[in-house]
DNA sequence: ACCTGAACACCGTTCAAGT
DNA sequence: ACCTGAACACCGTTCAAGT
């Protein structure tokens, strides 16, 4: 609603393009297309501008990639934290997760070129926070996350193949895989194809998730949800 | 040792290339040089011939992707299965991880297009099946699984991005970020910055695993170990 | 200050033609 | 049967020039 574009006044002509014009083409890139066809030529040409036009205002693909990342980060609700340490580390990691699954381009922007914003920060601080709340040492804490991380990204990579292949309305290799069985070299597999197919159209994140920060809580030999900061 | 493209014989003039050919100079540059430098055109300078003669030999460069892959988990050593159903269970997800630590590439072919070989396919089999026999349910067997594929596959993309990011001589963004952490906003990360680091170097792909399994095993509420197939 | 055009060094792939 | 050359439709980015 600015109308600076309309009227130019004295310093120069109107600016055709700005930072966060060309921002917010590319989210609508993303979100409509997909990140396989977000590319400077092609954003330019949405913009009716020149490849280069864009170079002026972002330094590269990289760092306009580092920018919607933040941009997305930054517009998150600030949730309350829940007190007792295994929830709020389970938090954390729903959190984490929740941003990426909500743009599963930044899952290729994250494994790629791994830009780490300070909003990502606050959360993988308050994690670690949770894991030490929860009895572990710093070491285990640490490494907890690791852990965590590990699946959600797994987890995040999958799902974003999974979506991939029916925007292009094809199955995944994998179910590609299961529908051909040999069901006298894989009898297990070929028993269960139903129950596979059904699995994988569901989202089991949560469950999952419990499992993995479970099992971390046992490793450490501690009961969950009993110690506060040292 | 073939003197075919020595002595042409009859018919024609001797082949120049050939899949193994093809498939053993691109085993070379992705070892040598990383997947980002595996292309159809490079492939082809490097054979001292031209892009459009490998079309002749493969479909496209998916397929060569794909058979590159099955070559690897072929030639995989056949070892003997622990009969405890737990360790059968780790024995499965650690030869997984192990193909695919052992050829990195293998991690974006699975993540982007998703191959699938038979000989994967085994190993999915037997964990699912060590599953059962922990005392899972098919349903529970089928998602312990997919937790355990999740989990290895994100271990799997963050050591790959480590071992980019030192090819290229750079540190990785998130150790980028722990260096430049401001200490107020983050106190505990920047306080455990060099346990991060050291962390970040380790192998812990072992110890997170015991952790998931566990939790898995956990969750499903039975006792590992003690149910036989039924 | 802001943008353009031409160029460089890449991709995967198709298609018609050569030997 | 096996390979080549030219072409198409893409990439990200640099550099000198235009207004």
């Amino acid at each position: 609603m600015e109308s600076r574009s309309q009227r130019p006044g004295r310093l120069g002509r109107p600016r055709r393009l700005s930072r966060e014009a060309i921002l917010s083409s590319a989210e609508r890139i993303l979100t409509e297309e997909g990140a396989e066809h977000l590319s400077m030529r092609r954003l330019a040409k949405e913009m009716s501008s020149t490849p280069m036009a864009l170079y002026y205002h972002v330094k590269d693909k990289d760092e306009l990639l580092t920018l919607l990342l933040d941009a997305r980060t930054e517009r998150l609700p600030r949730t309350e934290l829940p007190r007792e340490p295994r929830e709020r580390l389970l938090a954390g990691a729903r959190t984490l997760h929740g941003i990426l699954a909500d743009c599963p381009w930044a899952v290729e922007a994250l494994t790629s070129e791994d830009h780490v914003s300070a909003s990502a920060l606050r959360i993988v601080e308050s994690m670690i926070d949770a894991a030490v709340a929860c009895g572990m040492s710093h070491e285990e804490a640490l490494y907890a996350y690791r852990v965590i991380w590990y699946y959600t990204i797994g987890e995040l990579l999958v799902r974003l193949n999974r979506e991939r292949a029916r925007r292009k309305g094809e199955d995944t290799p994998w179910e590609r895989a299961m529908l051909s069985l040999d069901p006298d070299a894989f009898p297990l597999l070929a028993r269960l194809r139903d129950q596979w197919v059904e699995l994988a159209a569901g989202d089991h994140h949560q469950r999952g998730l419990e499992a993995v920060v479970d099992g971390l809580l046992a490793q450490g030999a501690v009961c969950p949800g009993t110690a506060g900061h040292p």
